[in-house]
DNA sequence: GCGTGTGAAACAGTTCACAGCA
DNA sequence: TGCTGTGAACTGTTTCACACGC
């Protein structure tokens, strides 16, 4: 299947795929039936048959999956091989939370730089390691060309979230992580994915609404 | 059309719809398109118009839909016309970002507890306005019910993220947002959105591979 | 027997296209 | 004319069911 067919649920149950695999094998399990996978992640074994399917076939009849080779091939196949240069804009709070967040780097994801136009935050510290400060907004394109940076995580206010945006594209940057509660425009080929919290507790809260008055009948 | 047969992305949308509405009422704007509202958002005439078809009808043929009384409309559908405590448990750097995040006071969520188990984090201010600190995760189960607290954050390790799952359904709580990267185990009547940072980074990085590999041929 | 890979069927969501009304 | 509301068509995803291999 060529790679832009893959549908996106399936990205996406890929990563977990990974995660649960890396589980699996620090828990010394060698093989692993895509039941059993599925039922730790709450999917059925056909699903997980087809998204896998996606990439050829390495499952062994009567067998199942081999742990070890199959999170490698998933691994290969996110590129969480290699490691991934991202630049995170906007050190406020949940910026600098997300700059220490380690479940990036977990996911083979390097931070390599952290920007913000407010002069009170550059040089603050904001890794665990400690090196690694807020420089100035004016560095951003030269450290994105540098270091060949492909991915952005934008933490700014809604108010300056699209003129960032404009830079980090301008820059090069090809994929966009936005925290900002608001839509971004940007060209066809730079993707984004809008995380935003707000609008999905709200989500969250409308569930809750909805199972509760549809137990209250008879 | 059944509350409980809402399609989840037109929920989602509906919360973006409210807050395009808003921006809309506070520029003065009076009446609104379907058309219009798509255009800011990205989306076609057609699904705004299906999305709110899903409540009824309040457009007017000719003219479009009346801003405020739509926005009034979305509000009362999403239950933000009315404040909903929430608690938040895991006072680490994200929990204590998201303690101070305001996109969910905006959203008329209103958070009234902050838990941790660690001893060092318990008593610290995590609020900007200084009027709310961490607490034991003793205080939990009162808490919730005294509040009424329905909905619930979880930002722990994966480690004891389930544990802490388990205490807060038993508490009361019935809708969870849970940011540890591990898959969680609650009763049918609970509701459970996992915000996986590193997932969705990784689910861009995916993408741009692709675009950029398919943008190489002639 | 068990378990994969896969076409067929079912389902869900989006887009189209148009009747009907201001 | 402009715009809503909605059935019909379409697209994409999930589930089912079974042939084939260990």
């Amino acid at each position: 299947m060529r790679p832009d067919a893959v549908p996106a649920p399936t990205v996406r149950r890929l990563s977990l795929y990974l995660r649960q695999l890396e589980a699996m094998q620090e828990g010394g399990k060698s093989t692993v039936s895509s039941r059993e996978l599925g039922a730790a992640l709450d999917l059925t074994d056909a699903q997980v048959r087809k998204d896998l399917a996606c990439f050829g076939q390495f499952g062994q009849p009567g067998i199942g999956y081999r742990v070890a080779d199959l999170a490698a091939r998933v691994r290969t196949i996110l590129g969480a091989d290699k490691p991934r240069n991202v630049v995170l804009v906007g050190a406020g709070r949940l910026g600098s939370a997300l700059a220490r967040y380690e479940g990036f780097g977990e996911k083979g994801f390097r931070l390599v730089g952290v920007f913000d136009e407010d002069p009170d935050r550059i040089g603050r510290d904001v890794s665990p390691g400690g090196d690694l400060v807020v420089r100035s907004m004016d560095d951003l394109a030269a450290m994105v060309s540098e270091q060949n940076v492909r991915l952005g995580i934008i933490c700014v206010p809604a108010s300056t979230a699209q003129a960032v945006a404009d830079r980090l594209v301008a820059a090069g940057v090809k994929g966009l992580m936005n925290f900002a509660p608001t839509p971004l425009k940007v060209p066809a080929d730079v993707t984004v994915s809008g995380v935003d919290l707000a609008v999905q507790l709200e989500q969250v809260s409308f569930q809750v609404g909805v199972l509760a008055a549809g137990g209250e009948g008879p």
